[in-house]
RNA sequence: UCCCCGAUAGCUCAAUGGUAGAGCGACCGGCUGUUAACCGGUAGGUUCUAGGUUCGAGUCCUAGUCGGGGAGCCA
């Protein structure tokens, strides 16, 4: 592909005196009286943070014969400039455009109404206008930084001999047990086919209390949107030893907060031959890549993100990136929180050996008392999944069961990561499907994997827009991702 | 889903139950190699929706819708 005009990025790495084309929104708009008439118009075209000055002449060597057309030029209109890379005479840049041409594409129409004027705006209300909103400083650098973690995360697995592995997004399983799942259905909802009684006869009339006969849909059964790629990417993992996928993830829980999405991307490696251990080292190797890619690669947006957003921001992350992750077992977080109680730390709910972890429990350990990335590790086994393996009994002092689980705790975000080292004994997992009362007959091919040549296997799961979060200060998850989906909340 | 708070000009917000206001943005002009520009002026309103109380409701009451913060669920 050759394209006969610059990037903004580029333009700014260009010697002085480069002729250059440049196309591109316009940003501000400002004109003054001086040398018989100019124009500045910031253009951006998304590239980097900056917009590129352009300076347009109404009199004079430069002048452009649509001066008058130039100087009504407001925010967001598309330009197209043809000129001279110069240094700038003014503060606040370094190199400019001296114009010797401007092509107006696409005029704003009405200016006086344009949502995203040059003016601040809150995140809330650019979320109503989420088409427009990536024409702003800050969501053109969440989008920047999103598509730089994306491709670090490719980068990070298959430098380390990982294979992307697409798991399915339509399932039909019911079995993968995280939560409320979005229905994948052709029936006809006002009107669905019904299970017959055995000794019905042809043509007798439907009992619409009777249950819906999806072996008439169309996969023939019970289909659901993906809540989890793991299941599946387990089976790859029994077969190409280091795997990962990467891909939407759907949860129809009914959950109204700042860190939760119902459509959002979730990162699941999966190692063969490996314990809980060697998942965490992983786990803390993947963030601090994330990290410094992110710090390598967006300067301009980490900048920003650093004034403007989070202050302090690249302070901390510098502090990620030199600070071993704190390892701590459950059974000993527990006893960190009741000592912390014993001396005046005053929570709403009680902290309790074989109870889960609260949002300020967890935030406590985080935020104020290491003041770090957390990983807490063996948690009792009742409150697990249950392909989390079962821990030896008097792990870590434990006084009940346990099983081989991780999450990674992050200041300010919470969890960030869950994992877990996979129960790899077919006589054990059957145990814990038994005792949850789980639908046995649908994990057969789960199962198979314990019959067929078993061995140790552990991984995880990072929210994408968590770690998006974590990385840039943004406070709300649906600022970092481009059309977020939640509750009520589907327009675009 | 639960608790708390909110909804008024394009945006951010004011307005004791009694004439609807400012800043920014937009538009017009002045000044200026400008850059959160500055100075002057103009336009811009079914006060979220539906009921109710009242002589009179942006303001009080009820219900709903949407948004925010916190909690739960989790990534």
């Amino acid at each position: 592909m050759v394209m006969s005009w610059l990037k903004v990025s580029d333009a700014f790495k260009a010697p002085v005196g480069s002729p250059v084309t440049i196309k591109g929104w316009v940003r501000t708009n400002r004109d003054s009286k001086a040398d018989g008439g100019l124009c500045f118009v910031a253009v951006s075209d998304g590239t980097c943070f900056d917009p590129i000055q352009c300076v347009v002449k109404a009199a004079g060597n430069n002048a452009t014969t649509n001066f008058p057309d130039v100087q009504k030029l407001t925010t967001g209109c598309a330009v197209e400039v043809d000129g001279t890379l110069v240094a700038s005479q003014g503060k606040g840049q370094s190199v400019e455009v001296l114009a010797s041409a401007v092509r107006i594409l696409g005029l704003v129409e009405h200016p006086d109404s344009y949502p995203v004027s040059n003016k601040r705006h809150t995140f809330e209300y650019l979320r109503e206008v989420a088409h427009l909103r990536v024409r702003t400083n800050t969501f053109g650098a969440v989008a920047r930084v999103r598509h730089c973690l994306s491709m670090a995360v490719h980068r990070f697995f298959h430098e380390r001999g990982f294979f992307y592995v697409h798991t399915p997004i339509v399932t039909a399983s019911d079995c993968e047990g995280a939560g409320q799942m979005f229905r994948v259905s052709t029936l006809d909802m006002m009107n669905p086919p019904r299970v017959a009684p055995e000794d019905a006869k042809p043509g007798a009339p439907v009992d619409p209390a009777a249950p819906v006969d999806f072996s008439n849909d169309f996969f023939g059964k019970e289909a659901h949107l993906t809540v989890s790629g793991q299941l599946n990417v387990e089976t790859y993992c029994c077969a190409l030893s280091r795997v990962y996928t990467f891909g939407p993830t759907f949860r129809a829980e009914n959950s109204n907060t700042s860190r939760h999405l119902a459509e959002f991307w979730m990162i699941e490696p999966e190692i063969a031959f490996a314990n809980l251990q060697v998942d965490s080292e992983l786990a803390e190797d993947f963030i601090k890549y994330l990290t410094k890619t992110v710090l390598d690669e967006r300067p301009d947006d980490m900048k920003f993100f650093d004034e403007r957003i989070e202050p302090g921001l690249l302070k901390r992350l510098q502090h990620v990136l030199e600070t071993p992750f704190r390892r701590l077992p459950y059974t000993e977080a527990i006893k960190i929180l009741e000592d912390a109680i014993k001396k005046g730390k005053k929570f709403e709910y009680p902290v309790k050996w074989g109870t889960d972890l609260q949002s300020e429990h967890e935030r406590f350990l985080t935020e104020e008392h290491f003041k770090q990335p957390v990983i807490l590790m063996n948690y009792p086994k009742n409150i697990k999944a249950f392909y989390m393996r079962l821990n030896d009994p008097g792990t870590d002092g434990a006084p009940g069961d346990t099983v081989a689980a991780m999450d990674v705790l992050v200041p300010a975000i919470g969890e960030i990561i869950g994992g877990s080292q996979r129960e790899e004994r077919l006589d054990v997992l059957d145990r814990r499907i038994e005792e949850m009362r789980l639908p046995a007959k649908e994990y057969w091919w789960y199962r198979d994997l314990r019959r067929y040549g078993t061995v140790p296997h552990a991984g995880f799961g990072l929210g994408f827009e968590r770690a998006m979060m974590f990385l840039t200060g943004m406070q709300n998850i649906r600022d970092v991702i481009p059309f977020p989906r939640a509750p009520k909340q589907a327009e675009f």
